[in-house]
DNA sequence: TCTATGTCTTAACGCGCGTAAAGTTTTTAT
DNA sequence: ATAAAAACTTTACGCGCGTTAAGACATAGA
């Protein structure tokens, strides 16, 4: 098994020449079946593959594709990078993904990187409220960009997400219709505009129904939401700030940390007798089915917002990175039933 | 502020000859002071950068650095990932973040796409069981490769990764201290090489202290390893199949469906008096401190095994991908007292 | 001031591949 | 069978930068 040092060399081995083994690798199907075959068996024979710089150097977009979420120590965004990520390989392209940390330096030094490696498009999970909007406003400019799961107003060519109103009626509707209406936890600062969007949902679907609404602010920064949501819940408990014997926690990962102070205080969750307190989530996090109790919350519709942000992102690159308009698509819940509420 | 195309243009407009520049961010400090200042000052001026992919053509070793990790939506990986890149980062290298899913295929390919990207260095922690240990020998040949987590026996120039028997001792010693001593809980195929080694450790900890040991083994498939522990411990505690009132999980993820499994039958975990059972385990999960109860475990010594995997990553880069031997590093665990035991 | 050393400039080649033009061969259609 | 179309070969240039060699220049030490 000879070593192969570049395409010519290959070319020769192979016994076609290198423009048309240069046109195959772009396109196996552009040449002619018979060439086609002859070069596939050289491949099998001798293990070449173009080097990657070479041939990015000299195409002005690379089938490279960005993938940017703002906490990859977050399952639910490790599970869709996972599903961008094979969308991507299955529609011959390289993802490479990156995570921003919670941090805007990094976010934006993401980006800076992304930039020089010309990729054909990119997929991103804004920080959200700290991110640098000038920074992603320049750099869509120049990248084709789809934004997921976070949107930030007229950035990107387009936005997929979920619909956040769809998530907060579904389990305000349950809760009422099951129960007492439920007060809202959540952070005081939230870093995600979703978690804006829900609170709004929580007092228009509450005010609809005829609820006053009750919100719950806890203090801290940052992502580590299992931790603010617990030290937040131990105080509202043990305060006994709670007006309502329902919650509905802003996202699940605050709810684990709310179901766990509320064991540690030996409240009872669920909608059993027993139970003197129901809690209720969005996000269908990939731990919800088990918290203790299992958490009753609204899931995402993973599938199709991961299918559709690479579909939007091909669709964007076909067209040289112009769409007729920025859309924006939002894919509602769907409630799941377990045990806390 | 124009936009500059390539060096020769960067390099009129700043008064220096290309081959200076080019030096220079080869390394800063390799030109003069002043030249360098002047280059600095057009760098502000006119933001330009040069193209990775010509720039990496032409050398033979690029600035990358590949980080592979078996399972991303397991936030214990994506932690040491997130540790791992930053050291990357500060060292001046490139990371490129890659999880192979839990699959053989999407291993190789991570493996095959890297080695064309022509990377300084592979951080690079292995399926375990399921590795195709061809593929990954021929890989390190070509590219240095550090294994951490998990070791593949002879593979790569170094192994950096936690001693398995330290978190095994300690938790089985404490269980037994402080009660009565615990069974094992695994599963029966695990795909790591910890986990076999974990078995060997609580067998071995348990003869010395002259117990007999009890393994339960669960059947499951696979990285969801919160729904097999789950389902694994609904089984066996209905069937009453549990010799002892304390249990030692061979990891924080089985754990957790372990803890859901006895809240759902109404099991009381923990030390205190109205508590049937004890339940530890090892990792220190970030998501251990939230179950219910609160989870006692070996943490890893995240930091240290992250920080020795990169350090001995750089130094086989200077020492351009040779060592003079092949090292295994094990760092003990801290074991971690909560509420679960 | 002069020399030795270090740093810079100029000129030029090479990396591996994309791509275009012109000519040749093969395939398809009539 | 023949003409038209399609695919191929040969030749050659360009991409942006690494790198080298020769010579010009600047800096430091005496």
């Amino acid at each position: 098994m000879t070593k192969i040092k570049n395409m010519e060399e290959f070319a020769a081995l192979s016994g076609i020449s290198r423009p048309t083994v240069s046109k195959y690798f772009h396109d196996p199907d552009s040449v002619r079946p018979t060439t086609r075959a002859r070069i596939e068996e050289a491949l099998e024979r001798f293990d070449y593959r173009p080097n990657i710089y070479a041939v990015n150097q000299n195409r002005k977009l690379t089938k490279n594709i960005g993938i940017v979420v703002p906490y990859l120590a977050d399952p639910f965004f490790a599970e869709i990078a996972r599903y961008l990520e094979q969308s991507c390989i299955a529609a011959g392209y390289r993802p490479f993904l990156f995570s921003s940390h919670g941090e805007q330096k990094l976010e934006n030094d993401i980006l800076d990187g992304l930039q020089s490696m010309k990729p054909a498009g990119v997929l991103l999970a804004p920080l959200g409220r700290i991110s640098d909007r000038a920074a992603i406003e320049k750099f869509c400019a120049d990248v084709p960009t789809v934004l997921f799961d976070s949107n930030l107003d007229g950035l990107g060519a387009a936005f997929v997400g979920s619909d956040n109103f769809s998530f907060v009626s579904q389990t305000v509707e349950y809760m009422t219709r099951t129960g007492e209406p439920p007060s809202f936890f959540e952070m005081r600062t939230p870093a995600n505009p979703n978690a804006n969007r829900r609170r709004k949902a929580y007092v228009a679907v509450m005010e609809r129904l005829g609820f006053e609404p009750h919100i719950i602010k806890v203090d801290g920064k940052g992502w580590a939401f299992e931790e603010i949501g617990h030290r937040g819940a131990m105080k509202v408990l043990e305060e006994r700030g709670l007006k309502t014997d329902s919650v509905l926690c802003s996202n699940d990962r605050l709810a684990i940390g709310f179901l766990a102070a509320c064991f540690e205080l030996g409240i009872r969750v669920g909608r059993t007798d027993e139970c003197t307190l129901r809690v209720a989530s969005n996000d269908d996090h990939p731990f919800a089915k088990f918290t203790c109790p299992s958490l009753t919350t609204a899931a995402h519709d993973y599938d199709n917002v991961a299918g559709r942000s690479v579909e939007t992102l091909f669709e964007l690159i076909e067209n040289e990175g112009k769409l007729n308009s920025r859309t924006e698509t939002l894919f509602p819940a769907r409630l799941v039933l377990r045990d806390s509420a």
